[in-house]
RNA sequence: GGGCGGAUAGCUCAGGUGGGAGAGCGCAGCCCUUACAAGGCUGAGGUCACAGGUUCGAUCCCUGUUCCGCCUACCA
């Protein structure tokens, strides 16, 4: 690219004298973000090379949902991750950002049945219908039928023209937020590769007997007509009924009207017409002689036993329980524990409908409507005994929000236990850190008493399970023993029976299952690639903490399993993005931020700078718009930093060539001390980085930019830049420092930092004598590390700072205009510091606007003067004539009274032998001194005070 | 029921190993000083939730209490 790109946008212009120039007085991001992230992906920065040398340092991305839309979350997410890989990569490591997609089984049928849904002209009619005649949303035809109506091969073949259309969304919004991903390895967990790498991981599991399918209950999904897993079931708080049935003992026992019943209290009574028994307590005497006994079970047939079982509380409710096996994860452990087994009766089915089994005056009810109705026939017998209001949890699908159906189903697992003992071990041993370190807890606590994991999914999108059953099993042709076969390949014929009617396992995989393998699936496993040797184990994994359980716990797992190494080696858990209150960002809420607005509004890098500085460990973070808004200025303040700089620069003649060798110049000390603090900051930040303590990171080089460098520094350059014989110099350190401040911002501020940073090196290029071009990238350029401090300096810069807000502080407390000069003069308390005030008089004289400054050690008090004494000087305002002497006395009043309670605090201190005794000499020390300096900071001020009265009184 | 985290300036939050608490925004005063008014300078504002304990000394460590969040669990 060379300059005549550059000169479209309206930030530069070039004139007539090869020069280039700021123009705007602020930082407009528009177009500067495109052209600059077009240009680094041109450049291929983003991509490592396996084979060239440096540390590795690796990230693969927590892949969003391909029906995703950047929020919060994600920008947080990506935003710490480019934070890493770009400080990383101008560190010298060898960086690869793996980025990539989820197919987001559930989720993304969901999102492309109801596209179905709204394209047919029934559903069309039927929702008019919903919307014009107030009818209720559940009377819409189900949109599950459109895919059905499809077929699944169409259906399949309809959710990939989706993705193809819309899945790359939320690509090009990481995009627009700068990260640094090396997109030529963009995943997706549907890709051919990883589906091979998913096969490969069902079949060796099955094959050691971790993999197995099994008939019991599971959370069921009516809504979305599938299993699912513990972790997808949402657990929410609602208040409900505890509903009292009376069930009648079996003749010829006492009729009901005498006690014969025995009363059992639930919140689900539908569930009454799959009771198969009644439950107590062995040891309750109230039922010790119901044991064994039998009830009619009302508004059925049956008779079922009272039996006895210890899992029964017998304080809760009546103490006796029904029992449902078929419905109530409790009642199948219950109904197994019993010998026989109780039986199974499955009353609602798989739409949530109830089944032939609830008898014909249920049957093909919805669940809610068939509680109604329950209630109302058993009413009607005079059964209900009481009902109490009562708070419980239901479980809702984590996709739609239904409510979960316990359902008796046939499923595959992975039995996790034994691969949950090594995940445990790797983070108790420290080859896994989580950080921050808290999360070791709920890790181990949820890992210790994992439960078999159910990975069979009854919906089309996502990989199939590799199994197939011969079809002559089902005539008994076959003698194959377990009935199935799991095969890498597709089979052609049955082993067993060499019929070729096989037939394909209809399910598919939990989503999460093909994501836990993500870390090595993503870099060519099973093959031996070059990047997975080069890239596994990675170095870091950034998420957040809702799916440590769903994803980090399960790639520990199968990351150990397969790849016999730990898949990262630190898990960096970031916090929840809320909104202003605290409260979680939800559509329904009305309270979403949507990150894109935010990029618009104020740029992508005032965004991003803000999601690094509210990152602090261990908390959520409440985002604030205004804070955007707080971080926008200060990258107009950079912005205008970099132009004051290029414009005084620009004032020498191109032909002079300013001498920019730090080496070569006679320094200021100002100089010295702005390149000893960068140095300082530069330490700070990396040690940050180095510690995921992104907000410190953040807020240290906004401090050193804004508040030594531009208040400071550049203040005092000012002068400077006139002075012919530290103009070079100056000139040379303002460069030297901008440019480290713009490296040491880049990974939070990609944009900016480029923009001004290729100006400069355009700028210098063209003050060589050389065509004006972009240069390289700053992204490519070093990060500031290891520079030397010059203590030395920062000591004598403080006599300077010391001197420069003692008298501001005068002018600000007694309202004295900026413009107004001041006669100032300056006490020191040592040689040295009296030595560089009269070396440094020049920057006290332009930041302070004094005109004239007596400065040493023997300087009186004048008369009418006001006073502010520092730790190391006195300073002295003359405003003779000007000052109100009654004003003066009560600010020096009020200085005395705060120096005065600190002596007598340290008064204290310093007479308590224990503290004398036993603290550190260190402490005392301290302690002494600060003591003295108070003494002598009070007998300053007194006398000052005493001068005072004394002007006073002679008027 | 179990577990975790939080309570610090009017607001939002920082405070690696205990030694009289900081920032941003907001507020008040003075200023358009030729990079930036999206700016500069100055200032006000805090019994660090409450009660005990350890210690010479506690915002920090320990115990308890109160009020908020969150995670987790098969009391019908």
């Amino acid at each position: 690219m060379t300059f005549s790109a550059l000169s479209r946008d309206n930030n530069f212009e070039r004139d007539r004298g090869d020069k280039v120039r700021i123009l705007e007085k602020s930082y407009n991001p528009r177009g500067i973000e495109e052209r600059w992230y077009e240009y680094w992906v041109s450049k291929d920065y983003f991509k490592p090379d396996p084979a060239s040398k440096g540390s590795v340092f690796s990230i693969v991305i927590p892949p969003p949902n391909i029906t995703g839309s950047l929020h919060m979350g994600h920008a947080l997410n990506a935003v710490l991750q480019d934070i890493l890989t770009r400080w990383k990569r101008m560190s010298g490591y060898k960086v690869l950002w793996l980025p990539g997609t989820d197919h987001a089984g559930i989720a993304t049928q969901n999102v492309v049945e109801k596209q179905l849904a709204t394209e047919d002209p029934e559903f069309r009619v039927a929702m008019y219908e919903v919307q014009a005649k107030n009818v209720t949303e559940k009377e819409l035809p189900s949109e599950r039928l459109y895919r059905h109506k499809l077929g699944r091969e169409a259906f399949i073949e309809r959710v990939w023209k989706w993705k193809a259309e819309y899945g790359g969304k939320i690509i090009h919004q990481l995009k627009r937020l700068g990260a640094s991903c090396d997109w030529s390895r963009e995943k997706f967990t549907l890709d051919e590769g990883l589906s091979r790498a998913v096969r490969e991981v069902f079949v060796r599991l099955y094959e050691e007997g971790l993999i197995y399918r099994d008939n019991r209950l599971i959370n069921w999904c009516p809504r979305c007509h599938t299993a699912l897993s513990d972790l997808e079931v949402e657990h929410e708080e609602i208040e409900g009924k505890l509903i009292y049935i009376k069930y009648p003992l079996t003749p010829p026992v006492p009729p009901l009207s005498k006690g014969g019943y025995i009363t059992v209290a639930t919140t689900r009574p539908e569930t009454m017409l799959g009771d198969t028994a009644v439950a107590v307590h062995p040891d309750d005497s109230r039922y010790k002689d119901f044991i064994g006994k039998t009830v009619d079970l009302p508004l059925t047939k049956r008779k079922i036993p009272i039996i006895s079982d210890n899992a029964v509380d017998p304080s809760f409710g009546t103490g006796a329980v029904k029992v449902t096996p078929a419905h109530d994860f409790n009642d199948e452990a219950v109904a197994k524990r019993q010998s026989p087994a109780l039986e199974f009766i499955t009353v609602i089915g798989k739409d949530g409908l109830m089944t032939e089994d609830a008898g014909s005056r249920y049957a093909g009810m919805g669940r809610y409507d068939c509680r109604r109705l329950v209630l109302k026939d058993l009413k009607e017998k005079g059964l209900i005994e009481k009902e109490q209001r009562y708070t419980h949890t239901i479980g809702h699908c984590y996709r739609c929000k239904t409510v979960i159906e316990p359902l008796l189903t046939l499923q595959w697992y992975v039995d996790v236990r034994p691969l949950a003992k090594e995940a445990i071990k790797v983070v108790k041993e420290g080859r896994i850190r989580l950080i921050p370190r808290s999360w070791e807890n709920t890790y181990f606590a949820w890992m210790g008493n994992i439960r078999d994991w159910c990975i069979s999914r009854q919906i089309w999108w996502g990989h199939r399970i590799p199994a197939w059953y011969c079809q002559k099993m089902q005539n008994a042709k076959c003698k194959m023993q377990n009935g199935v076969i799991v095969s890498r390949v597709i089979p052609t014929i049955c082993p067993y029976c060499g019929s070729e009617e096989l037939i394909q396992d209809e399910d598919v995989l939990d989503t999460w299952f093909s994501s836990a393998l993500w870390p090595f699936s993503t870099l060519g496993w099973p093959d031996k690639t070059v990047d997975l040797e080069t890239f596994y184990p990675t170095t870091v994994l950034v998420t957040g903490f809702d799916i440590i359980f769903f994803w980090v716990a399960r790639m520990i797992m199968i990351g150990l399993k397969f790849m016999g190494d730990v898949p990262f080696r630190d898990v960096y858990i970031h916090a929840l993005v809320r909104d202003i209150k605290g409260q979680k960002m939800s559509k329904s809420k009305g309270n979403v931020v949507d990150p894109l607005t935010m990029m618009d509004r104020y740029g992508t890098d005032a965004f991003r700078f803000t999601l690094a500085a509210f990152a602090a460990q261990g908390r959520d973070i409440k985002f604030s718009e205004e804070r955007v808004e707080g971080y926008r200025h200060f990258v107009n303040k950079l912005w205008n930093a970099a132009r004051f700089i290029i414009m005084n620069s620009e004032l020498q003649a191109p032909s002079s060539k300013p001498n920019f060798s730090l080496l070569t110049s006679h320094f200021s000390l100002p100089s010295r001390w702005i390149i000893s603090r960068l140095a300082a900051t530069a330490d700070d930040i990396n040690r940050a980085l180095d510690e995921y303590r992104f907000n410190d990171a953040a807020c240290d080089i906004y401090q050193f930019v804004w508040h030594e460098f531009c208040d400071w520094y550049i203040e005092m350059a000012k002068s400077d830049t006139r002075n012919p014989e530290l103009k070079n110099s100056v000139i040379g350190c303002l460069l030297y420092t901008l440019d480290a401040s713009l490296r040491l911002l880049h990974p939070f501020m990609p944009y900016v930092t480029e923009e001004i940073w290729q100006k400069i090196k355009s700028w210098e290029a063209g003050v060589r004598g050389q065509e004006l071009e972009i240069k390289e990238s700053i992204m490519v350029s070093h990060y500031p590390r290891s520079l030397l401090r010059d203590y030395q300096a920062e000591e004598d810069m403080s006599y300077i700072i010391d001197a420069v807000t003692g008298i501001r502080t005068i002018r600000g407390e007694l309202n004295i205009s900026p413009s107004f000069e001041l006669n100032v003069s300056i006490r020191t308390y040592s040689r040295k510091a009296e030595e560089i005030l009269r070396e440094n008089v020049q920057y006290l004289k332009r930041l302070a606007n004094a005109s004239e400054i007596k400065i040493g050690m023997e300087v009186d008090k004048p008369e009418g003067s006001a006073t502010c004494i520092k730790s190391s000087m006195e300073i002295y305002v003359l405003l003779k004539g000007v000052l109100n002497i009654e004003a003066e006395i009560d600010r020096l009043k009020k200085v005395e009274a705060e120096v005065e309670g600190s002596i007598s605090f340290l008064n204290k201190k310093l007479l308590d032998e224990d503290f004398l005794l036993r603290a550190p000499t260190g402490v005392v020390e301290k302690e002494k001194a600060r003591y003295e300096e108070l003494i002598r900071k009070k007998e300053r001020i007194m006398e000052s005070i005493k001068k005072l009265k004394e002007a006073g009184g002679e008027k």
